[in-house]
DNA sequence: TTAATTATATACTAATCGATCCAAAAGTTA
DNA sequence: TAACTTTTGGATCGATTAGTATATAATTAA
């Protein structure tokens, strides 16, 4: 049974995917109404509003796809099918290739479309801020696995080894945006999963 | 010979810092005008822009202050009494430590200010990606002396190995403004630094 | 054919943006 | 005291912000 009413004269995925560049590439309060319409394909304020609600419930929207999407190179790091060091080299790896791709705003839009907000604001900085949380979670058990099947010695601190690849990975935002070519973050990620070597030593 | 003309009411090195913080905790787009003079002293339009010139003007001034004294904590790149080794580490741990200090804004102004902006404003987020490169060229040099005086292997790929430190450096604005406590990220620095034990093994 | 439904274009709102103008105030210098 | 210099408060500027009201167009269902 088809919709009923006027039919939407723009692709609304489509349209989806045009704003969640624009906040990528500008984050979310320098983005405006009228250049995310224009993007979007010259859409009315009204079918804007129609379809997506208002500019918060878009970046929701945007954010919710982004990790169904270019979001998805972490998912790694939940692969049992992978050692616990393979699953981090693996996400961080795949991690930079996907922020300095060129078809697309370098960096991570979950980084960087929010770092900052006036006050009023600060509910936006939260929906990417619970993200962020929920990646290192991911990287926690991870790691908290290495430890359990005897990778890594239990005496190893899991917050701390936590933070270690978390910060690394977080940087790849700032490097990709300051054009830090791929095979250069690639070479830096072999080093820093050297760091795995050093337990076999300190064990 | 005291200045003539009637005297200013506020105090402009208070102001500056007031501005600092303000930038340092939203950005620059996210902090209005109507906000700085409140915060700066309740001053007039009239009385800001006398002394401030414009809102751009004003951040650049802030991002010089930021640099003399914040940021000096990556001044001990080019310090020549300490190792490689030791400058690198001691960057680090005085990052963090500032980073995370409690009586400003958490993580760092010049990651974090002008990470994202609209495209009118691009002029803006370069004022600190320059800021962002020469902290880049000081770690660059830093290695490269590392190799020099023979701490480290000359097959070292410097620009490898000064992304490996510049990324994690500015992994930590991130980690701070999530509220990773300093112990955690401090630890993770000891172990991030045992990277140049690897260098022994490779050599 | 008519009613119901949905999207459209256009005009518009109140609020805020960064910035400017002007006259009065408050100092110093001659 | 008079002339000069600078800052002050307050009104205001045009542009832009996110969001809405209204009437019309285009479709499906009855």
């Amino acid at each position: 049974m088809a919709r009923t009413g006027r039919p939407r004269i723009f692709d609304r995925d489509e349209a989806l995917l045009k704003a969640m560049m624009l906040f990528w590439e500008q984050g979310y309060e320098a983005t405006s109404l009228l250049q995310l319409r224009a993007d979007m394909g010259n859409i009315s304020a009204a079918s804007f509003y129609a379809a997506f609600e208002s500019k918060e419930a878009l970046f929701k929207e945007t954010v919710e796809q982004y990790m169904g999407t270019f979001g998805r190179v972490t998912e790694s790091l939940a692969d049992l099918t992978l050692t616990p060091r393979e699953a981090i080299e693996t996400t961080l790896r795949r991690t930079a290739k996907m922020q300095t791709d060129s078809d697309h705003p370098n960096g991570c839009l979950i980084v960087l479309s929010a770092s900052t907000c006036s006050s009023k604001n600060n509910h936006i900085r939260e929906i990417v801020a619970e993200k962020r949380k929920q990646i290192r979670s991911h990287l926690h058990d991870c790691i908290q696995r290495a430890i359990d099947v005897g990778e890594i010695p239990s005496s190893i601190d899991v917050s701390m080894l936590t933070t270690v690849f978390d910060t690394f990975m977080h940087g790849i935002s700032t490097q990709a945006r300051d054009g830090v070519p791929f095979a250069t973050i690639d070479r830096a990620i072999t080093e820093v999963m050297g760091i795995w070597e050093l337990f076999k030593h300190s064990a």
